[in-house]
DNA sequence: GCTTGATATGTTATAGTATTACATTTAGCA
DNA sequence: TGCTAAATGTAATACTATAACATATCAAGC
């Protein structure tokens, strides 16, 4: 069972819900989920792991969806600007968004043993670099922010 | 005039000092600032920027110090290593460190538009991200903090 | 001084990540 | 219908990084 904040819960619904409300937001904001992106959002859902873009491509693949990348970048474009899914910039990899639907600053707690990420909320002025920021008069537009590390459980068993 | 937290500084001496203090810190931990390695840190102390390691490798090659990737790959992870050099994950580049010597975590301000990379003195385990990893029993061995925006010349003079 | 082992460098090849460019198709709308 | 914008298909290429192995350098101990 995967891991949510590195907890179990039911992943099944998990993966409904979203699917269900990234539906509901694009109608409301006439974005257009099409089949690709859909699926996309559905292969990220299906693990609380950050998938490389290839490794997404080649599940789209299976599914005949496209073999060239632009089809995964596309689709990745697409989920990241409506705030389905976030880039993990430490692993060149992109997971679903675990705090649907608004604009957000996550940030993000990456096991580097098990790579499970879990994912946290946080706002783009506060802490550390938010002070840093208004006093260099810096205006920030977006926010990277990633932990590396072990999980609970990845310290308890340090196997792969 | 390069910025430094986006203020003006005497930039040479800065180079200067920072390569001195690379010199000692090296001597007393019996580590070897080769031709190379000095020549690299040299190269990304020249602007308080993130240069890419194929742009730094350009440079070195200038210098006939190599021409292969490795060459530039290895500079960098030694830089790294000893905390001369961070990573920009975010840009997939690298800066000169501009608080030298102590292990610590370093935030970075990056300007989209010139540029220029201010860095700030953070602790891992304070702020949001702390606070997150305690509450899920995660512990940190890395942080990647980053915020893109706009300083402060960018913000009123919106050019290139 | 010589040997040895560890570290550093030289070099080729390749893996992994991402974008450009352009042709084609589809969907929404005047 | 015909127009326009958005989405998709596809080939080529650019950018980032590492693997693998040969060679060279250097310091420690004999």
């Amino acid at each position: 069972m995967p891991a949510f904040g590195f907890q179990p819960h039911d992943h099944a619904d998990c993966i409904r819900t979203t699917l269900a409300q990234a539906d509901a937001y694009c109608a409301q904001h006439k974005l257009k989920l099409t089949p690709i992106r859909r699926r996309a959002l559905e292969i990220l859902l299906a693990e609380h792991r950050a998938l490389g873009a290839y490794d997404l491509l080649a599940v789209l693949a299976e599914d005949g969806l496209g073999t060239a990348p632009p089809v995964a970048y596309r689709a990745l474009d697409f989920l990241t600007s409506a705030g389905f899914a976030h880039k993990i910039e430490g692993l060149n990899a992109y997971i679903a968004c675990a705090h649907f639907g608004a604009d957000h600053s996550p940030a993000f707690l990456i096991c580097t043993s098990c790579k499970s990420v879990a994912e946290a909320e946080t706002t783009a002025t506060q802490g550390r670099l938010g002070e840093a920021a208004r006093a260099a008069g810096f205006t920030i537009s977006r926010t990277v922010v990633e932990a590396l590390g072990l999980c609970p459980q990845c310290q308890e068993a340090p196997c792969a």
